[in-house]
Formats: C-alpha cells, sequence, structure tokens
RNA sequence: GCCCGGAUGGCGGAAUUGGUAGACGCGCUGGACUCAAAAUCCAGUAUCCCUUAAAGAUGUGCGGGUUCGAUUCCCGCUCUGGGCACCA
C-alpha cells in the first residue's frame, strides 16, 4: 500500500467529526491545559498560506500536550462582527450575517482540512446573540461599577453611593448628592462608572462614519481602509481602561509574553512619575491658579513661559481682550485639521499668544502664556510649563518667538540646541544648585510638596477606549434613555438583538440604529451605537470554557478548572489593541468575582508573518515574447507578475502561463536549458501580486501532513518568513520515508522482533529532541531530529514494534492523520489521541558513550570514549592513563586539564 | 529622534547558551536502477591553494577586548526588521 494522503486524510477527517475525538470535558482527574489561538476574522478572501501557521503550531502544542496526559482545551470560534462586512453590505445590500456566514462556513472547510484537534462543539461566532449576550452582560456590569482607588479595583456603584449619601466622596459631599436630581446624580455617577457616557475627544472618521479608538487608528489613518481621521469633541460611551493603568503595567512581569511584546504594551500605557504644579496666572486683574504636569520639577528655575492646549478650557479664562481675535483664530484652525496634518506638521512650531502671565512658583517671575498645539490636552493637565534649555520642543518654540533661554545645567551649551538629559550639576537655580540632576529631581519634588505648592502624581498615556461605534454590524448597546438618562436593561432582557434595518448605507452623522423601527423599550429610546470589534474579542477565551451556558457567562467550577489560558497564539499586531482591552476586561471581572485568575493569557507567542514569494516573467517590450531570467538583460524587457501557482520552483508552466490569461494565449518564450527560470522577490501576499499560495491547493498536492509539517519546518515559529515551495517536496520525502519503514509497497513489515540497542538509541535520541524542543516552540529543529532517527531506522533495517510504535505516537502531533493511520494499522483500536506519551518516556534510557576530542592547546590530537556519566575528575585520569602518543611524550608539560563534561577535553601543556 | 530585535554557505536555517561552526532540508554535481522518464537510493557540496588526495590556511556583518577556547560575553561601528513618536 502506497501512502495515498488523500484517502487516509479524508478518512481519518470524517472520523474525528463522527465520533468527537477531540471533545474534552472538564476531568478534575487531569491537569488541565488551555492552548488558544486568536480567532480569525472570516474575510471574504478565505484562509492563505500564512493564517494556518500559528494554528498549526498551537495544535502540535494541544496534541503534545494531550498525549503527556493532560486534558487539552483547545477550542476556534470567529470573531464575526466589524467593519468589513458592513463595509461590503454598503457596497452589495447583502446583509452582512449572510457574508458573514459564508465566509465561516469556508474558513470551516479550509481549516477541517489541515487536521485540527479542535473541539468544535464549543465553537461560537461573536456574532451569535448567545454569545453578545455575555458582552451586554458585561458591559452593564462595567457600567455598574466604579473603580475605588483605595482598594485599587472595580466595586459596585452601589458603595460609592452610599459614600456619596453618608460621608461624602471627591468634591461631592451628602449635602451636594441630597440636593441633586435624578439627572445630576446621573452626570455625577458617570465620571466614575467603569463604562460611561462622557464628553471627550475622539478620533472621528468621516470616510467609516464612526468614532474610533486609537489603536484603531494608526499615522491620523484608520486602520480599516486608511480614511482619514480627525479630533472632535463627542459624547460616546467609553471604558475606563486608564483607571487600570497601574494593574495593567504591573501585572506584565508575571507574564511568560516575549520582552518585545511586553516593551509595546509599557510604552502604550506609558507611566510617567512627576509632579503636578499650580502656577498663579495674571490675566488683566484677575488671578487664576492653573496646574501643570512635569517629570522635571528641577527644571522650575529655567521656566521662562507657559503653554497651553489650544483644546483647553482654560484658553478662554486666560486671553486677553486684545488677544482675542488672534487666539480664536488659532484655536480655530488648529481644531479644523486633522490628526494627519498635525502629524506632518509636528516640525513646523506654531503658536499664539494668550496675552496672560503665569508666575513662576520659585523665582516669583512673571512668564507669558501662549497657546500651541504641541501641547496636548489629552494627556497631564493641558497645560505646561516650559523649559527652553532642557527641552527640545520648548526649545525650538522659544526660538521662533524669541522668547529667553536660562541653562540650568553646568557646561550645557543651550546655543545651538536643548540640553535633554538627565545628567549633570545644577546652576543659576537657587537651592538645586551643585546637585546632580536626579537628585535635584527629586528634591525639587519634596520642596514643591513641602511648601503646598503641588504634589507628586503619576501620569499614564493609557487613555480610556472610546466604546460606541455609529455603525450596524456590532452589538447593540444595552441601554435606553429615560428623560435622556442612560439606563441598562434589567439583566433578563439579554440578549438584546441587533435589529433589521432597511439599508445598510451610511449617512453622515447618523448611525444606522437610528434607522431601526421600534428600537425602543418601553417606550423609550434604546442607545443606536454599537460597540467596537474589540467588544467581543474581549471575554472570548472565557466563554470556550463554558459555552453553552445560558446562565452565566461561565461557571464557577468550569472557571476553576480552566482558570486560564496556558499558552495564547497569535500576532503581534494585537499588542496594543485586543491584547489590552482583554487583559482589563478580564481584570473587571476579577475584581467582581467572576472568574478567578487576574490575568487572562499566561504565555503567549507570537507567530511570524508568512511573507509572499512572487515570481515574474519578462516580457519584450512591444511583443509578446518572454525571456528567461538569465537572459533578460540582452533585451529591454517589463517585469510582470505571474500567478505563483503556475511556477514550480521558479520554472514556469509555459502551457498553464498560455492558458492563464488570454493576453497571453499566442505568447512565445526563449528557454534557458530547455526551461523558463521565473525572476522572484518576498513581497506582502497579495491578490494583486498573484502570490496567494491557498492551504487547499497544498492539501491536494502534497497533504496536509506535509503542509503542516512543511509550516513548521520552514523557520522558527515567531519569525517572519516567506512562503517558498521549495523546500516542501524534503517533508514530503520524509513522510513517505516514514511510511516505508512499516509498509514495502502492500508488504506490512513491522514484528515483534526485539529492537536493537542501535534502533533504541535513535528512538531514545529523538524522544528526548521532541520533549525538549517541543517546549521551546522549536519545531523545525523537532522534525530535523525526526528526519535523523527515520533516516538511521531505515539504514538498519528496524521492523520491531518496539520502536515503530512509539515512533508514531511521536509523530502524531505533527502529521496527524498518518500517525492515525499507522496508528489502527498496528492494530489500535482507539485513536492515537488517546496514547500515552510518558509510557515511552518512561523507557527512555539513551545510555551511551561519549567520544572526547583531547586537544592539546586547542589542537585536536585524539579521541578517548568514555561513559556519558563519567565525572570531570575519570575524564582527566583516563585521559591522562592513556598510552602516550608520540606528542605527548615529547616532554611536553601539562599545566592544566579543562574537562568539559560530555563535551571535550583540553590540555593546556608548555 | 527614542525603545526592542536581527546579521552564520548558493538558499531556509542548526549549534545542548563559552566547548569539534554549518545539524536537518532545499538547491547543485556525480553515480546506481530504467529502453526512457518519474519515483527511489548512494556519494559529494563553506572558502582559498591543488589534476586529485593528504596536509594546511581562512571563516559566523566590521574593528577591538576578555578567555586555554567566542557565532555565543564586553566596548565601538555598519547594515537591517519591527514598535513608538510633539506624552511635558
Amino acid at each position: 500500500m502506497d501512502y495515498d494522503f488523500k484517502k487516509i486524510e479524508k478518512k481519518w477527517q470524517d472520523r474525528w467529526a463522527e465520533e468527537k475525538t477531540y471533545k474534552v470535558k472538564e476531568d478534575s482527574s487531569k491537569p488541565k491545559f488551555y492552548v488558544l489561538d486568536m480567532f480569525p476574522y472570516p474575510s471574504g478572501a478565505g484562509l492563505h498560506v500564512g493564517h494556518p501557521l500559528g494554528y498549526i503550531a498551537s495544535d502540535i502544542y494541544a496534541r503534545y500536550k494531550r498525549l503527556k496526559g493532560y486534558e487539552v482545551l483547545h477550542p476556534m470560534g470567529y470573531d464575526a462582527f466589524g467593519l468589513p462586512a458592513e463595509q461590503y453590505a454598503i457596497q452589495t445590500g447583502q446583509h452582512p450575517e449572510k457574508t458573514t456566514s459564508e465566509n465561516v462556513a469556508r474558513y470551516r472547510r479550509q481549516l477541517d482540512r489541515i487536521g485540527f484537534s479542535y473541539d468544535w462543539d464549543r465553537s461560537f461566532r461573536t456574532c451569535d446573540p448567545d454569545y453578545y449576550k455575555w458582552t451586554q452582560w458585561a458591559f452593564i456590569k462595567m457600567f455598574k461599577s466604579w473603580y475605588d482607588p483605595q482598594l485599587d479595583k472595580a466595586r459596585p456603584i452601589t458603595e460609592l453611593i452610599e459614600k456619596f449619601e453618608t460621608v461624602g466622596y471627591d468634591d461631592i459631599t451628602p449635602e451636594i448628592w441630597a440636593a441633586a436630581d435624578e439627572k445630576q446624580r446621573s452626570d455625577i455617577l458617570m465620571r466614575y462608572r467603569i463604562a460611561y457616557l462622557g464628553e471627550t475627544s475622539v478620533n472621528w472618521c468621516e470616510g467609516l462614519g464612526t468614532v474610533l479608538a486609537n489603536d484603531e487608528v494608526k499615522d491620523g489613518l484608520s486602520v480599516r481602509g486608511g480614511f482619514p481621521v480627525e479630533q472632535r469633541k463627542m459624547k460616546q460611551w467609553q471604558l475606563r481602561v486608564s483607571a487600570y493603568a497601574g494593574r495593567l503595567l504591573d501585572s506584565l512581569d508575571k507574564l511568560d509574553w516575549t520582552d518585545s511584546l511586553k516593551e509595546m504594551q509599557r510604552n502604550w500605557i506609558g507611566k510617567s512619575e512627576g509632579t503636578e504644579m499650580v502656577f498663579d496666572t495674571v490675566c488683566g486683574d484677575t488671578h487664576k491658579p492653573i496646574t501643570i504636569f512635569t517629570t522635571r520639577a528641577d527644571t522650575v528655575f529655567g521656566v521662562t513661559f507657559m503653554v497651553l492646549a489650544p483644546e483647553s478650557d482654560l484658553v478662554d479664562e486666560l486671553t486677553t481682550p486684545e488677544q482675542r481675535e488672534a487666539v480664536q483664530e488659532y484655536v480655530k484652525e488648529s481644531k479644523k485639521k486633522t490628526e494627519r496634518e498635525r502629524i506632518s506638521e509636528t516640525k513646523t512650531v506654531s503658536g499664539v499668544f494668550t496675552g496672560s502671565y503665569g508666575i513662576n512658583p520659585l523665582t516669583g517671575e512673571k512668564i507669558p502664556i501662549w497657546v500651541s498645539q504641541y501641547v496636548l490636552a489629552g494627556y497631564g493637565t493641558g497645560a505646561i510649563m516650559a523649559v527652553p534649555a532642557h527641552d527640545s520642543r520648548d526649545y525650538a518654540f522659544a526660538k521662533k518667538f524669541g522668547l529667553p533661554i536660562i541653562p540650568l545645567i553646568e557646561g550645557a551649551d543651550v546655543s545651538e540646541q536643548s540640553f535633554d538629559a538627565k545628567e549633570g550639576r545644577m546652576i543659576n537655580s537657587g537651592f538645586l544648585n551643585g546637585m546632580e540632576v536626579k537628585e535635584a529631581i527629586e528634591a525639587a519634588k519634596d520642596y514643591v510638596e513641602a511648601h503646598g505648592l503641588g504634589h507628586r502624581k503619576t501620569n499614564y498615556r493609557l487613555r480610556d477606549a472610546v466604546f460606541s461605534r455609529q455603525r450596524y454590524w456590532g452589538e447593540p448597546f444595552p441601554i435606553y434613555y429615560k428623560d435622556g438618562i442612560p439606563v441598562p436593561l434589567p439583566e433578563s432582557e439579554l440578549p438584546l438583538e441587533l435589529p433589521a434595518i432597511s439599508s445598510f448605507k451610511s449617512v453622515a452623522g447618523e448611525a444606522p440604529l437610528e434607522r431601526a423601527e421600534n428600537w425602543t423599550y418601553k417606550g423609550y429610546p434604546l442607545e443606536t451605537s454599537t460597540m467596537p470589534g474589540f467588544a467581543g474579542s474581549s471575554a472570548y477565551y472565557l466563554r470556550y470554557m463554558d459555552p453553552h451556558n445560558s446562565e452565566e457567562l461561565v461557571s464557577a467550577d468550569a472557571n476553576r478548572y480552566w482558570r486560564n489560558v496556558d499558552l495564547y497564539v497569535g500576532g503581534t499586531e494585537h499588542a496594543t489593541g485586543h491584547l489590552i482591552y482583554s487583559r482589563f476586561w478580564n481584570k473587571f471581572l476579577f475584581d467582581m468575582g467572576y472568574v478567578c485568575e487576574d490575568e487572562p493569557f499566561r504565555k503567549l507567542v507570537n507567530q511570524g508573518m508568512i511573507q509572499g514569494r512572487s515570481n515574474f516573467v519578462y516580457r519584450i517590450v512591444g511583443t509578446n515574447r518572454f525571456v528567461s531570467l538569465g537572459l533578460k538583460d540582452k533585451y529591454e524587457t517589463t517585469e510582470i507578475h505571474v500567478d505563483v501557482n503556475i511556477v514550480h520552483n521558479d520554472r514556469l508552466d509555459l502551457d498553464a502561463f498560455r492558458a492563464w490569461r488570454p493576453e497571453y494565449k499566442d505568447a512565445e518564450f526563449e528557454l534557458e536549458d530547455g526551461e523558463y527560470i521565473c525572476g522572484w522577490a518576498i513581497e506582502k501576499m497579495s491578490k494583486s501580486m498573484y502570490n496567494v499560495v491557498n492551504p487547499d491547493d497544498i492539501c491536494d498536492r502534497y497533504g496536509a501532513d506535509t503542509l503542516r509539517l512543511y509550516e513548521m519546518f520552514l523557520g522558527p515559529v515567531e519569525q517572519s518568513k516567506p512562503w517558498d515551495t521549495k523546500g516542501i517536496d524534503g517533508v514530503n520525502r520524509f513522510l513517505k520515508k516514514f511510511w516505508r519503514l512499516f509498509y514495502d509497497r502492500d508488504r506490512w513489515l513491522v514484528t515483534d522482533a526485539k529492537a536493537s540497542p542501535a534502533e533504541l538509541k535513535s528512538l531514545h535520541k529523538l524522544i528526548g529532541k521532541e520533549q525538549e524542543d517541543i517546549e521551546n516552540f522549536s519545531y523545525n529543529t523537532t522534525i530535523s531530529a525526526f528526519m535523523i532517527a527515520v533516516g538511521e531506522l531505515s539504514d538498519l533495517g528496524c521492523s520491531s514494534r518496539e520502536v515503530l510504535e512509539p515512533l508514531v505516537v511521536l509523530l502524531s502531533p505533527f502529521a496527524p492523520h498518518m500517525a492515525e493511520e499507522l496508528w489502527h494499522a498496528l492494530g489500535h483500536e482507539d485513536s492515537v489521541v488517546y496514547a500515552s506519551f510518558p509510557e515511552y518516556v518512561a523507557a527512555y534510557t539513551v545510555e551511551d558513550s561519549v567520544t572526547y576530542p583531547v586537544s592539546f592547546n586547542g589542537k585536536t590530537r585524539f579521541t578517548v570514549d568514555l561513559p556519558r556519566k563519567a565525572t570531570p575528575a575519570e575524564v582527566e585520569a583516563a585521559v591522562r592513563a592513556l598510552p602516550q602518543t608520540a606528542k605527548y611524550t615529547e616532554g611536553l608539560n601539562v599545566v592544566k586539564v579543562i574537562v568539559v563534561p560530555g563535551r571535550m577535553v583540553n590540555m593546556v601543556v608548555k
């Protein structure tokens, strides 16, 4: 029987589905392991060969852990709400539900072909009402909670109300609370709720007709669609992610994530420890203290002016009548600009004087207050003290407008540029003179606090997440408005299902749900925004633990068993989006006692991207004649992308090329050695480059097992690399070779013969290697080890079941179909999934000798075989006891013997 | 500008973290089998000198250093991938 992968793979995929081989349940007699992939957004283009990379890696891990005796939760689902389906609906009028279902079905077919061990009974889509019920539920919980900074955790809002009623909290005294009407109370509480409705400067994207979160905007353009984004003040639902900034930062240390990813999150959270300081100001005859934030309290003596953000509320109050016109003009201009324009203008300095002055709290000096775009309203207090000598932005501003620059650090030359480094000795700084900068910062902070000028303050760049989208294809908010006051729906009313609407076309500024009929609750209007894409993906990993529970997001029992994700595999592109929101969401649920772990993803592996490898043909200009790569320099040619699917190992399939497109029907070729060689380049995998490789095609040609093996053999999982089909024959050959250990054509080769020591050694080396490598995600080297072992066993003519049976088990995580087929051929009734790895590991007895090269001063002179367990002293003694060689006896004096256990002996001689 | 990674044959990549650099695969060359092809198998394949072999020398981006010994550690560069970017 030949290795007929088509038959074998179909057969086992059907059997696995039918027998629910990969179904898992909470089994407290076994340790749990939770392996999760970032679930895909089911796009219309289907899967390309890059998508399964991470899925294959995690599937191997999941299968391996199963063999090791773990109960493994390995689910898959779809992140199905989102913009592309809706954009498509706008263009075609098709309901997003329909296209989503079609895309999901297509994804499922493609995934099934690759032989993943998912428990499909746990699968769901984020757009299923049974699922988004729990997204809405969590939102209501957030609405009904506040963040208690004392306890440093979220608490029910009722506790805050109780504080207001009894002792007061912040600036709300019991009297104020008692006097407040329903609307006022709602407004007060909005300032504290975790999910709240608030006016804020948001990223408004006209092209998409919706607001976006910070991570959905890049370089002033929307990540989806690339439309320009501008800043607008709007009332939007938000999540108080910023309250969790400190905890999100601190618990990064506990996570087994890559350093680069943690670093990205640290930057995004952007902790900075500084001081909030009050400056008195003079505007005409009125005084108004304003608060600024600085990390350089040591530089107050060098403050020569102050700057307000154009959006700051203080601008109006501090503008003198003479300056009013100029200031208003400037503010208007900057508001009109899109985010992108503002970014592109970062190098051009602009600003306008308000006419009023601040008082330097340490020197008493009067300093002008300006307005400029380089100060951001959303960070700190929206106002700064400017120290041109030691801040490059302040410096540029001072130079442009001729403001004084006072150096504060000894030896700092500020004639050309500012001196930003935090080092050196202070001068011109009163009581700070003579101190080192780091010392001075602390001393200044102490001084400021002691004299009541301000206090220490930690700021974060992480902003609250804007949570509403003026779009259709998302979760509706479970909120209605009673006389303008937002009220959550009773939980019994969940899920609040997305209503039908007549047209998907977006109308400027109008949310599609405004067009829904009867979008009301008990006669009150319902919220017409929907939730953003990250809402549904923030807690999905919890739902897999208990996907059919209609009473709870996840039952306490299921949650206690599965706890959190042990291994999460996905791309880095979610570093500052999904992975922050999920952690936030999980921490909130943890605070409220709904989940038992503070962090959702213990270990995270980022798989690299698979790039495309494009192929080119070269057409002689003005003809339909194509020249092979090596000959193209003889002519003037145009480089044309050619579909990589009609090119094999850079050789063009001429007939397929002629058939590819009508205009090439009569193409002529100039060949090299009878072949047409194509040029190539590494580019992003995309349709327009004709370099998209569909996994289905690889499965047709080589089989899923080869695809799995090859994707892993390409290189380390974490690394980005181009898809290049050149090497695929190698792993395919390996599988055939593996098969031939069992079958010679129709003859079954396996016998009950006793394994030879050499055969066992091969097997045991592999067992050792596989265990070590899989734990380190080093699958390419495991496969190498496999190739070596199979080569050795094949050379030895190994037929012993004692060796071949464990070999099948070892193969099963990588090539599950072939392993399953052989496992059954070996007479097993059950799936190879139920085989037990530890059994074979127990027999792991590599007990061999080590060949030590013995060298003098680094040059190898002879070797000696010794048992692996020999101690360095024993090795040295054995080497010294050897019959002396000519070189050894030539009066050489051995000064030192260096023994590297298991490796080598080096003698230092004189 | 700031913060992380990388750099090893013709190519993808190994090297047990300081111990025989180049595992394994691809590609290439030669051979076996075959009427032939495919498939399969065997041998060779870092560079230089050389008809070949032996022997030698060089060799992990570049320049230094530590060490008996450096792809690995330290210092200074070059190139390159990624992230952040008026965050006070």
